[in-house]
DNA sequence: CGAATAATTGTAGCATGCTACATTTTATTG
DNA sequence: CAATAAAATGTAGCATGCTACAATTATTCG
């Protein structure tokens, strides 16, 4: 069969489609979909982690370049969701830290993510979405993506050591 | 495992690299890797299966909107690979001709795609990559992504009935 | 036939991605 | 310490996606 698509065409329609799909869950919110991306992260950073958030920690976990992370930055500080702030012992270094209004719709927004993933994957037995991931996992490799992991949260049983 | 990475940000990660890794290869040919995959299809269906091409149907089989389609013919067209004229029958539809700079390139232009179609599944094996083919049809479906395949080319064996 | 409807394409405005260049600050090194 | 290199961010210009609205032409229906 030489006529199949592309694999290609089938990671950009789903990538396209992905992004539509959360959006129209999230009108509502005032956020995008790429938004609501950074919010989680900026969530999960500061609620989970514990840890400050700089542009370039957006831009290595997302894979993106920091020119794309500026503009999006400078939308939802317009937009009241984030605040910028530059580091005192780095003043290169510009904190991005979450808003009243950001944690307000926080909740929201991590259900639209949750319920996009779990779309992502209906009809799937736990096996195959599993596989998936690790696919998903060699072609990024093939490709050159560089999508760090979160770092390790800290342990509940020494919180304060 | 709650930390692991979201396999939307996946799709998202790969399809922007894949437009970047075929970029990097197409400059000389003065096309962008949207365009690589426009020049194809129009190929495609003038060479192999004698059909022409209305925005309409890159429309359907790339599943983008139709203002999408008409920014990106304009380019084409303006960068001399595409000639656009109205249907005699139908004068709403605006038939998408390639021009003899675009079979100039086309060569380079499909092996850029194979490259990267290949780069993509390296190191699977054939299962593994058939695996990934399905598991994406049906992640596009539970999307809602609409990606209709080629027609049937007329068969070599009575190309003159 | 004529009016309403549908189909195809175009335009405007925005978000997100890129490359390339510039700016500011920190780190290195001679 | 001064010159240079590296790091973090910003800006400009473009391509590609979107939604929403408009324009033109075909089709359908009363």
């Amino acid at each position: 069969m030489q006529c199949q698509r592309h694999l290609g065409g089938y990671f950009r329609a789903i990538s396209n489609a992905l992004g539509q799909n959360m959006q129209r869950n999230l009108d509502e919110l005032g956020l995008t979909s790429t938004q609501n991306m950074f919010l989680h992260h900026l969530w999960f950073r500061q609620e989970k982690l514990g840890l400050p958030t700089y542009a370039k920690d957006l831009e290595e976990f997302f894979d993106i370049k920091h020119s794309t992370v500026s503009g999006i930055l400078q939308r939802m500080e317009a937009a009241g969701f984030v605040e910028i702030q530059p580091s005192r012992t780095d003043r290169r270094c510009k904190a991005i830290c979450l808003t009243g209004q950001a944690m307000d719709v926080i909740s929201g927004a991590i259900r639209r993510i949750e319920e996009t993933e779990a779309k992502l994957v209906e009809g799937m037995t736990a096996a195959e979405a599993a596989e998936l991931r690790r696919l998903l996992q060699l072609v990024a490799n093939n490709l050159g993506v560089c999508m760090p992991a979160h770092p390790q949260p800290p342990t509940k049983e020494e919180p304060h050591l």
